[in-house]
DNA sequence: CGTGTAGTTGATAGTGCTCAATTTTAGTGG
DNA sequence: CCACTAAAATTGAGCACTATCAACTACACG
C-alpha cells in the first residue's frame, strides 16, 4: 500500500483480504474501498439485520461473526440459504434487486457494516475494474449457493455437514481469519439444521457419526478439522466453486 | 423504439423483453444490446453446451429451449442446479469466474447464442445502466437459486415439482414465450428428478399424485396450469424472487 | 438454586431410494 | 405402412434415511 493513501479501516480488511484472493488490487482502489462510508452495528444471534420484504437504501457486509439469509414457509419452517462470512458483502444483491426476497439475520454475535447504494454507484462507476470486483463477489455467492443446490439435492446428510465445515474453513481463510483446521463457529444445531435442510436430531447424530471418524470435531463454538483432505474426499468437496485463485477479472 | 435505431435481432427479443420486466430500457439501451455480436449454435438435448472446468472466452444467451447448469459428483450422480430459459443470459456469470465451476447442457432441443467476453465488457462499460442490468440479470439468477435452495432443504417432493412448475411458467411469461397457464416442457422425467434432487421413480410417482389434484398436467412436452394459484398454494410459491416489478435499478 | 437454552437419547412413522421388471412411446429402416 | 429398437415412463417390492414426538441431561446465568 503506497505511504500516500490513507489505509483502509480495520473494518475493511477482510474485504479486501477476500477480493485480493481473486484478483491484483492497485493502491488506488484499495483507498477507493477504503472510502466507503460505513455504519457499523452490532446484532445478537438471531436477530434480524433487514427484514424479508423490506427495501433498503444500503448495502451490509460482514465485518465480525457471521450472518445468514433466511427464508421462512408458511409452516413455520425455515431455511437459511446462504452463510456469510467476515468480509462478505453480503446485501450488495440487493442494491439491484430493490426488494428483499429474504431476510438477513445474525448467526451469533455478528457486527456489520452499512453502505449506502449512492456510495456504491459512484464506486462502480468511477472505476470500472472495482465495478467487476463488485460484481464478482455477487457471482461468487450465486456459485456457492449452486454448490449448495448440490449439496442438499444430492449428499447425504452426513456429507452435508462435512461439505459445510470444508467450505466454511476455505472461507474464513480466505478472509485471513483461520488458520490450521481450526475456526470459531458459534452455531446451535438448530441453525446448522436450517443450514442443511435436515432436522436438529437428525444433526445431532450425525455429528456424533462425524466425531466418531476422527477427521473432524465441533464442541463448544469451534470446529477443528483433522484431516481436511479426506473430510473434503468424504464430503465430494471441490473448491474450484470459490474462485480462489488470482485472475485478471 | 425511434425509427432510427435498426430493430435488434429477433433471437435477442426474449432477452431485452425480460430486462423490459425489471427496468425501463431506452432505445440507444435497446440498440446497444443489439449491437453485441451474436454466434448462435444448436445443440441436442442433453449435449454439452460449455464444459465443466473450461475458461470460455464469450457467454452463452438461450436463445429457443432450455437450458441447465449440471454438476457431476464422483458417483455418477448429476444435480441440475439450474434451468435457464430463452431470454436468460446464462453464463454472463462465467465472466468473471473466469473457470466455469459447472457444466451448461441444453435440455431438450435448444438454441443458444455466445457473446464475446470482449463485447460483455465495452457495453457495460460504455453504459452504467445497461452494466448494472447485465449485473441484475446474474443477480436474479442468484435469487432463484436461493429459492431452490429451500425447495430442496424444506419442501416435499410433490411441493419441489409444484414450485419447478409455477417457476418455469411465470419465467417464460416473462420472456413473452408463454400465456395461457400452459408452455412447452420436452424434458426427461429423469431430467426433473436431477432438477428437484429425486429419483426418477419418485418423481414419476408424485407426478401422478399432482395429476389427480387436477391443478396441474403434464404430459407430451406440455405443461398446462388449470389452477395457478392454487398450486401456488401447495408449493409455497411465492414470486418476489423473481423481481418481475419494473424499478430504476 | 431455579430457569431457560442447547444438546442428547429413544421409539416410531414416513418419505423417498434402490433394484428389477414391464409397458408405452418415439424413432428408424425395410 | 410395418417391424424393430432404443429411450422414456410406469409399476412393484423391500429397504434406508430422515422426520417427528417426547423425554431427559448438561450447562450457563441471574
Amino acid at each position: 500500500m503506497s505511504e500516500f493513501e490513507p489505509a483502509p479501516p480495520t473494518a475493511l480488511l477482510p474485504f479486501i483480504h477476500m477480493l485480493g484472493r481473486r484478483d491484483r488490487l492497485s493502491d488506488e482502489e484499495v483507498a477507493l474501498i477504503g472510502s466507503l462510508p460505513l455504519r457499523k452495528e452490532r446484532f445478537t444471534s438471531g436477530s434480524e439485520v433487514i427484514a424479508e420484504d423490506s427495501r433498503p437504501g444500503e448495502s451490509c457486509m460482514v465485518l465480525r461473526g457471521f450472518a445468514g439469509r433466511s427464508h421462512y414457509l408458511k409452516d413455520g419452517s425455515r431455511q437459511i440459504t446462504a452463510l456469510h462470512v467476515p468480509g462478505d458483502f453480503v446485501d450488495l444483491h440487493a442494491y439491484l434487486l430493490k426488494v428483499m426476497d429474504h431476510g438477513v439475520i445474525a448467526i451469533g454475535a455478528c457486527e456489520v457494516g452499512f453502505v449506502p447504494y449512492g456510495s456504491i454507484r459512484r464506486v462502480t462507476e468511477e472505476n470500472h475494474h472495482l465495478g467487476r470486483l463488485f460484481w464478482l463477489s455477487t457471482v461468487i455467492d450465486a456459485a456457492i449457493q449452486r454448490a449448495w443446490i448440490t449439496c442438499l439435492g444430492r449428499l447425504s446428510a452426513e456429507q452435508r455437514m462435512a461439505h459445510l465445515f470444508c467450505e466454511t474453513y476455505l472461507r474464513l481463510e480466505a478472509a485471513g481469519i483461520a488458520s490450521g483446521g481450526q475456526f470459531l463457529f458459534p452455531l446451535t444445531q438448530v441453525q446448522v439444521a436450517d443450514l442443511l435442510g435436515l432436522s436438529v436430531v437428525h444433526v445431532n447424530r450425525r455429528l456424533q457419526e462425524l466425531r466418531s471418524t476422527g477427521l473432524v470435531d465441533w464442541r463448544n463454538g469451534t470446529i477443528s478439522i483433522h484431516d481436511f483432505d479426506r473430510l473434503a474426499d468424504l464430503a465430494d468437496f471441490d473448491p474450484t466453486y470459490l474462485s480462489l485463485r488470482i485472475e485478471p477479472r
